[in-house]
RNA sequence: GCCCCCGUAGCCCAAUCGGCAGAGGCAGCGGACUCAAAAUCCGUCCGGUGUGGGUUCGAGUCCCACCGGGGGCACCA
């Protein structure tokens, strides 16, 4: 071996040579506010981490190092770049860990991040190191909770489309402005009915509301967290819909401007897709069918069909059903028997109900699901359809939910093949009212038409297409008050309670003796002075569960049994009625989304003791770039896997800062990109066991064997339970951080999933021993470049290359600039075999390779004689002149076949390209003599003849 | 069932506007070095782009249908 080789060892001292040398001297570190001649700033972000116990594998980093490529690339063209790294660390399993050990979280949690700190110091990323949060330090989450005493202080006007104060909404309800939804007169009300009518406005509210409940884990969920089959997203336990008073965040007030707002920003279109599918929007009617128990208010987005309603539909649970339920089984109006299908068999309406109730709530959400059987039972009601006064029986069916919409609808079969469905089951009339095309064969028609057999006294829809017909109807029937335009969204105020220890702590109070009026206890902002509110030492840190299916069980909180914790006494401004003492704290904490929908925030100001975040420094890293332009985190990396979830959280966040004049910009995030996965090979037994897979051998042609056995390959996610973990520790140990970073940055795309291949990574590490070998001798470690001019061809290879490197990096097309780095590196091997190597050329070269390979760079820049780092040194520029060569091949295909090449001067015009086409002797022999139809001359490509 | 993305060499992947299918890496094969092996170095084989149509002078690229893989949504009225 020659001593002066770049082996694994050799690496790895590098490597720790300049990360000790960036960290002594601050390399990477910038100021909140840089100087006014400081290149154009550059926000740079990834997804922080949650801090497992398992530490990283080597999937984990792959974002890291893209963003990490970028930042460095940024900063050699003259961006000042803010990159750094956090922790989102507050959640379930170190509380977990804690319920098993007793261990407190905070010390697993703090255990985790230093190891993950270690983990990604040792692959060289260029990150502020000073700006590092961790979402759980008491630094941290005192700002998350002054951000939530923000919302839970303000409330949404409609009129000027944004969040005020809820002082003003004090006062202008107290000065008469604004007046009392339900007319009463502010100044009558005690002060408890005073602060329930704010409350009820608040962005952040208390509410007796159906939550996600979920017994095994002994907590409320969000709807995001539940699965579609009714199940908790972590564990994978049954959860069951139950009213309970827990605390909630008014997301829905900004739906619109959610779901606007992404025509501004720049994301993935199906992450924006994803985002318009949650909130759901979209616009249709409300109409009112008049019923014995009162109206029955429907919502529709087919208006225009109304005269096609043959029938009535509302959820099992809907609050009327009782109501309109008679005590008999009625004749229809018709005069006609009452059909055997619609009583379910039952005695009484009453019966058929309860009956059929009982049937749907043993049913689970995914029998519901599987099963699309159309079933239901008539109330024995009918209701009025306002546009013909025709009579329409009034069922209750479990396809219709009582969580969309209002929980009812008006059944148009014509139309809908859904309602189609069920009326053929029960026997209900069919009519159309919109003109199939004449050569439609299938049931319900969906599709776009005139309108037929839609007209009464008053007005016609017939000949009308769907929108006219829309827009003539809701005229009308608002016109008799029997209806009206209305938006629908699936989206649902954010469930923002937990019953769990490690989180962070409500900043609120509650009067302990209960409140004057005896009414449910109203909750206060805690002052600002009197934050943090510091989570308690407990001795239990598990909340109370219970039997998955316990579905009637109650939540109870960890931090409720703190009873030391949870009296105090408080000056509180908020309670003017009351005096010092006799406060209880709130014993639910946040959800772990909390630190997450602002931390980017931090990062920009991370030691402000003062503010959240220092408004100038906030405009300057986040600020609109013009009108127009949202402002936002300039580029924002992580998975697909938060599309909804963090990503609308936190960005209903952030509009809410930017309502209340906190923030100047009006997104968080102005790019988002989805890095792929780094996937991996499983192997399994004749029994299905996972055996380790870096023990397997084999490939796919002679058949995979674990220690002589046959076992099958499959593809998946790397993890423990498939035991086909790699870290990124093993490869440091094996090749360096180096050739690590090259690898992943080098297999493909930075959006696409790849599979780890081990056996792979030597070559992107042997790429870099023949740029350690331009530069140094194996044998005695001098130097073996040369000041000499490099020939034409290098020239010219040099400069393609910085032309293709300047292009890929900023695309973060890494896997192709390492390509045209490795081919120019193989091209001054095979030049100059016996070194020499001009100077000039192996410069760039280095320079070109320090984003990807920062440790082996600096090394190489080094000893080349330069005494600064690189890390702002100048990226190499290609010089148009020498990109091109002298000549220029041409391939002459015929008719689309390549039948000969000519090679004409570069500066050959498209003519004289043309007459040396005709002129090449294989050419005039396949013409014979006659004149070509057409020549095409695609300048610098090809010519193409056509015969 | 609906929507989105992707199918190029044994494997991972390149291929501006439609313009010579191949940049790069792995594996394989041959050779050099070595007593031998590993490591390293040099050389080299391999496919016509999932299938079938269409548009075009020319299709991996555009259009249609189908097959295969991945993801999202799923009785949302």
């Amino acid at each position: 071996m020659p001593p002066h080789r770049y082996t694994a060892a050799l690496a790895g001292a590098i490597e720790r040579r300049w990360q000790d040398r960036w960290e002594a001297a601050d390399t990477f570190a910038v100021p909140n506010l840089p100087p006014a001649q400081a290149g154009e700033k550059f926000y740079l972000m990834d997804m922080f981490p949650y801090p497992s116990g398992s530490g990283l594998h080597v999937g984990h980093p792959l974002g890291f190092i893209g963003t990490d490529v970028l930042g460095r690339y940024l900063r050699m063209t003259g961006r000042t770049v803010l990159h750094t790294m956090g922790f989102d660390a507050f959640g379930l399993p170190a509380e977990q860990y804690a319920v098993q050990t007793g261990t407190h979280p905070r010390t697993t949690t703090e255990a985790n991040i230093a190891r993950y700190r270690e983990q990604i110091r040792q692959l060289g990323l260029a990150h502020d190191q000073h700006r590092s949060v961790s979402t759980t330090d008491i630094d941290f989450y005192r700002w998350t909770q002054w951000i939530f005493l923000q919302i839970h202080g303000a409330w949404y006007d409609r009129e000027a489309d944004r969040a005020r104060p809820i002082t003003e909404l004090e006062e202008e309800l107290a000065a008469g402005i604004r007046a009392l939804p339900d007319g009463r007169d502010w100044a009558t009300l005690s002060r408890p009915e005073q602060d329930r009518v704010l409350d009820d406005h608040r962005l952040a509210y208390l509410a007796d509301a159906p939550v996600n409940w979920c017994p095994a884990l002994g907590t409320v969920l969000s709807n995001e967290e539940v699965t579609a089959d009714g199940r908790s997203e972590r564990g994978n336990f049954p959860v069951f819909r139950r009213n309970l008073r827990q605390w909630m965040m008014r997301i829905t007030s900004y739906a619109d401007r959610l779901a606007d707002d992404l025509d501004g920003i720049d994301w993935p279109d199906s992450v924006k897709a994803m985002q318009r599918n949650w909130i759901g929007r979209s616009q249709g009617a409300q109409v009112r069918f008049a019923s014995d128990a009162g109206d029955i208010e429907v919502f529709t987005t087919r208006p225009d069909t109304l005269f096609g309603a043959t029938y009535l539909v509302l959820a099992p649970e809907h609050p009327m059903v009782d109501a309109l339920v008679p005590a008999a089984w009625p004749s229809p109006p018709t005069g006609d028997e009452l059909d055997g299908r619609w009583t379910g068999g039952a005695d009484t309406p009453a019966d058929a109900v309860a009956q059929y109730r009982s049937v749907v709530a043993s049913r689970s959400d995914l029998e519901r699901q599987e099963a699309r059987d159309k079933t239901g039972v008539f109330t024995g009601a009918w209701a009025t359809n306002p546009v013909n006064g025709e009579a329409l029986p009034v069922f209750v069916a479990d396809y219709v939910l009582m969580g969309y919409g209002t929980g009812a609808i008006m059944a148009v079969p014509g139309q809908d093949q859904r309602d189609w469905d069920f009326a053929t089951v029960f026997g209900l009339p069919i009519r159309r009212t919109v003109q199939p095309p004449e050569d439609f064969d299938g049931e319900a028609y969906v599709g776009a038409g005139a309108a037929i057999n839609s007209a009464n006294d008053e007005v016609s829809l017939n000949g009308l297409d769907v929108d006219e017909a829309k827009t003539a109807i809701v005229t009308w029937l608002a016109g008799r008050g029997a209806g009206e335009s209305v938006v629908q969204y699936k989206l649902r105020d954010w469930l923002f309670s937990r019953q769990r220890y490690w989180g962070e702590p409500f900043p609120v109070a509650y009067v302990a003796e209960g409140e004057t009026d005896g009414g449910p206890s109203i909750p206060r902002a805690l002052p600002d002075a009197d934050l943090p509110v510091l989570l308690p030492d407990v001795e239990d840190y598990s909340p109370k569960s219970f039997a998955p299916d316990d579905r009637d069980s109650s939540p109870e909180s960890p931090l409720a049994r703190a009873t030391e914790w949870v009296a105090f006494d408080a000056d509180l401004v908020s309670d003017p009625e009351h005096g010092w003492t006799g406060y209880v704290r709130e014993t639910n904490t946040m959800p772990q989304w909390a630190g997450s929908c602002w931390y980017y925030l931090r990062y920009l100001d991370p030691h402000n003791k003062e503010r959240f975040v220092d408004p100038d420094v906030e405009r300057y890293w986040l600020g609109p770039k013009g009108p127009g332009d949202p402002g936002g985190v300039d580029l924002y990396v992580g998975g697909v896997e938060h599309a909804v979830l963090h990503l609308l959280y936190a960005r209903f966040w952030h509009k809410v800062l930017f309502d209340l004049g906190h923030v100047s910009s009006s997104e968080p995030f102005r790019r988002l990109f989805n890095q792929g996965y780094v996937q991996a090979w499983a192997y399994t037994d004749a029994r299905g066991v996972y055996v380790p897979a870096e023990e397997v051998a084999g490939d796919a042609a002679s058949g995979f064997t674990w220690n002589g056995e046959p076992v099958r390959q499959e593809y998946g996610k790397m993890g423990k339970s498939l035991r086909n973990v790699v870290t990124p520790d093993e490869m440091c140990d094996a090749y360096g951080a180096d050739t690590f970073r090259l690898y992943e940055m080098s297999t493909g795309p930075m959006e696409a999933s790849r599979p780890w291949s081990t056996r792979d990574v030597v070559g992107s590490h042997r790429f870099l021993q023949r740029v350690w070998r331009l530069v140094i001798d194996e044998q005695t470690g001098d130097l073996r470049v040369a000041d000499t001019e490099p020939d034409r061809d290098t020239l010219t290879a040099l400069h393609r290359a910085i032309d293709g490197v300047r292009t890929d990096l900023p695309a973060m097309h890494y896997n192709t600039a390492v390509a045209k780095l490795i081919e120019l590196a193989n091209h001054l091997t095979k030049t100059y075999p016996a070194g020499g190597t001009p100077r000039s050329v192996v410069e760039p070269l280095v320079l070109m390779l320090a984003p990807l390979c920062p440790h082996l760079a600096e090394e190489l820049w080094s000893r080349l004689g330069h005494p600064d780092s690189l890390a702002f040194a100048p990226f190499p520029e290609a010089d148009p002149a020498l990109l091109v060569e002298d000549s220029t091949e041409y391939p002459i295909q015929v008719n689309g076949k390549v039948r000969s090449r000519i090679t004409v001067p570069a500066t050959a015009g498209q003519d004289e390209v043309r007459d040396a086409a005709l002129a090449d002797p294989k050419v005039a022999e396949l013409l014979a003599g006659a004149e070509p139809r057409k020549v095409i001359v695609v300048p610098g490509r090809l010519v193409n003849v056509v015969r």
